[in-house]
DNA sequence: TATGGCTGCCC
DNA sequence: ATTCTGC
DNA sequence: GCAGAATGGGCAGCCATA
């Protein structure tokens, strides 16, 4: 196929916001997809090259993307981020410079020179390919080309890859095109929606995704679905079957304000009878999932990244520890201090994230693995046995004396129970809670109410809420683009210097309509420059006298490398962790924002077990 | 050799 | 991660 | 309620450049 009849697909589907029109649209151009570019058609309208898992990255976004437009146009790259800020859209600033942009014909010699290459990778005719005749698989080649590359000139071969192909492209197709580095195509289309055209392309109707969805979480390889569908049909995809050593799509938590509301939402049955729900303390640290076969074992992030080779303790401890000789483990990671036996921060747990020291990071980071869940054993999938089942066999599978620690867990009925587990939770120093309902399935990639977290400040009880200082405001991409706004700078006052110091971003908790007033209200009191009383080292794209008050919900107040508040010499500043607006406070002049020293005394409160 | 820009991926 | 919105 | 798209802090790694 054509790269810019695809092209033309996307095209129509991105005019489309009906989900059952989308559908309609992705199968017709499955219909029209040979088996083979079926996988890589998938990927493409995932603005992929690969499946999630795979180590494959493209390795271009925002930045280099720009230098290519520029190169392919002849502009260059601060134009190009200017006129991508104006748009919101880098796959727009594209389609605008192609069409009146000069260089279809004549790319810059720096482009051109790789034009050669190109066309000797991707189609063995070597006349001059006329524009827009390029085809997915040449398209993908290329973007395959840009991910492998690697070392001294990795930057300037792939900027001079992509621009190549800029330049081969009608306008259209160029804006499909650069979405794809940027991993954001802008359809409305996820796994889901795939699924369900994929369904409707091959076998009619959408009644058969959960077949395919169902492979799918067991292969976490939408790409290998469709490929499979084409060449065996429903049959073969069904055949697709867990395996050890190849990751599972994780099954995720909804989220609860509250006891009351979980046990109202989750302690019944499906006949309706009140039933007990399974509770479980949650850690803040990373997924991680052990896949033990034999005497191999492979581990993975949430998103199904490959992260064996930076836990060896987890290695060692899942050979001494679990007694079977293939299984599939869900657990949660964290790092503690063997002194104290207290579990550390996110942001030091953080810090095992990595690929070259290893060993000494063990000794000084080293982690306890709170297995939560089992999902195979001894060459059984069991993803459909209940929950309760499955912690049955979790306590048989491991022996609970190292390194790997079985999470412990209890069935409550009343929300007063509940409210008294998490109460607990929180004066250990924990995130929250998980509930669970005890019949569930493992839904692998699903994010239901068969599981819900209760964290600490979900119900905004805790007056843990801060009074920022609107510094300025960032442009928005996508739909925020229209809103003048997309995000917001804030701060919070250092009373002994009189100045405004950063805190955090804002990018959440404004509805559609707030963004728009918040924009009007900033630019009537926008400036060219930075007022003198404030201090950040972060520019927003326009800032603003800082005298617009919100109340900001957080999480967590962490030490900031970028921050300015609390920032000294010596010392880092602090930042908010998740932060959103929960209401404007115009009620309250700039200064009686929060101060700075109020902040280190709530940063050190939390550190301390209530 | 050190630093900083950029990217991908944790939460 | 959190939050909002169209369907 | 689902699905999707906006957006957050901050870590390590890769590459370019001073």
């Amino acid at each position: 196929m054509l790269f810019s009849e695809f092209a033309e697909y996307l095209e129509k589907m991105e005019a489309t916001s009906s989900r059952l029109a989308l559908i309609d649209i992705l199968s017709d151009l499955f219909k029209k997809t040979p088996t083979s570019e079926i996988d890589k058609i998938v990927y493409l309208t995932q603005g992929r090259i690969a499946p999630f898992y795979a180590p494959i990255e493209i390795g271009m976004a925002e930045k280099s993307v720009a230098s290519s437009i520029a190169i392919a146009y002849g502009s260059d790259k601060e134009k190009v981020i200017k006129l991508f800020n104006k748009l919101g859209d880098m796959g727009k600033a594209a389609e605008q410079l192609s069409a009146r942009g000069p260089a279809f014909s004549v790319p810059p010699a720096s482009a051109r020179s790789r034009l050669t290459e190109l066309r000797a990778v991707g189609s063995p005719s070597s006349s001059v390919t006329p524009r827009s005749s390029i085809s997915v698989s040449e398209v993908f080649e290329v973007l395959t080309q840009i991910a492998k590359t690697s070392g001294e000139g990795t930057v300037e071969k792939r900027q001079a890859l992509l621009s190549g192909l800029l330049g081969k492209l009608d306008p259209t197709s160029t804006k499909h095109l650069v979405r794809i580095p940027l991993g954001n195509t802008r359809l409305g289309i996820g796994d889901p929606t795939v699924l369900d055209a994929l369904a409707t392309a091959k076998l009619g109707d959408k009644s058969k995704r959960k077949a395919l969805e169902g492979a799918y979480n067991r292969t976490s390889d939408l790409g290998l679905i469709a490929k499979t569908l084409w060449e065996k049909g429903l049959s073969g995809v069904e055949r697709l079957e867990v395996r050890v050593g190849a990751p599972i799509r994780s099954e995720l938590c909804e989220r609860l304000p509250n006891a009351q509301k979980v046990i109202e939402k989750m302690s019944f049955d499906s006949a309706q009878d009140k039933v007990g729900v399974d509770v479980q303390y949650k850690y803040d640290g990373f997924r991680v999932q052990i896949h033990k076969d034999n005497d191999t074992v492979r581990m993975f992030s949430r998103n199904l990244e490959e992260m064996t080779h930076m836990f060896p303790e987890l290695i060692k401890a899942t050979l001494e520890q679990v007694k079977a000789d293939t299984v599939i483990l869900d657990t949660e990671a964290l790092a503690y201090n063997p002194q104290s036996e207290e579990f550390l921060p996110f942001q030091e747990t953080t810090k095992r994230r990595r690929k070259y020291g290893i060993e000494e990071a063990a000794a000084k980071l080293p982690l306890k693995a709170f297995a939560f869940d089992i999902l195979y054993k001894n060459g059984r999938q069991l993803l459909d046995e209940p929950l309760a089942k499955r912690m049955e066999m979790l306590k048989d599978t491991i022996r609970d004396d190292g390194v790997l620690i079985r999470t412990k867990n209890q069935t409550v009925t009343e929300a007063k129970a509940l409210q008294l587990l998490l109460d607990d939770a929180i004066s250990k120093g924990l995130e929250g809670l998980v509930v669970k309902r005890l019949e569930s399935p493992y839904e692998a990639g699903g994010r239901n109410f068969n599981w819900v977290k209760l964290k600490r400040h979900s119900d905004g009880e805790l007056s843990d809420t801060i009074d920022c200082v609107i510094l300025g405001y960032i442009t928005g991409r996508g739909k925020r683009a229209e809103f003048g706004a997309g995000a917001l700078l804030v701060g919070v006052y250092d009373k002994d210097k009189d100045e405004f110091v950063s805190i955090s971003r804002i990018g959440t908790g404004l509805t559609d309509e707030e963004w728009r007033e918040i924009h009007k209200r900033a630019d009537k009191i926008h400036v060219d420059h930075k007022p003198i009383r404030v201090n950040s080292t972060i520019e927003p794209s326009v800032w603003i006298e800082p005298k617009i008050v919100i109340e900001v919900l957080a999480d967590e107040i962490t030490r900031s490398p970028l921050h300015t508040a609390g920032k000294s010499e010596t010392e880092p500043g602090y930042a908010l962790r998740f932060p959103r607006l929960v209401k404007f406070r115009n009620d309250k002049k700039a200064e009686e924002a929060t101060e700075v020293s109020e902040i280190k005394r709530l940063y050190e409160l939390q550190y301390k077990k209530k």
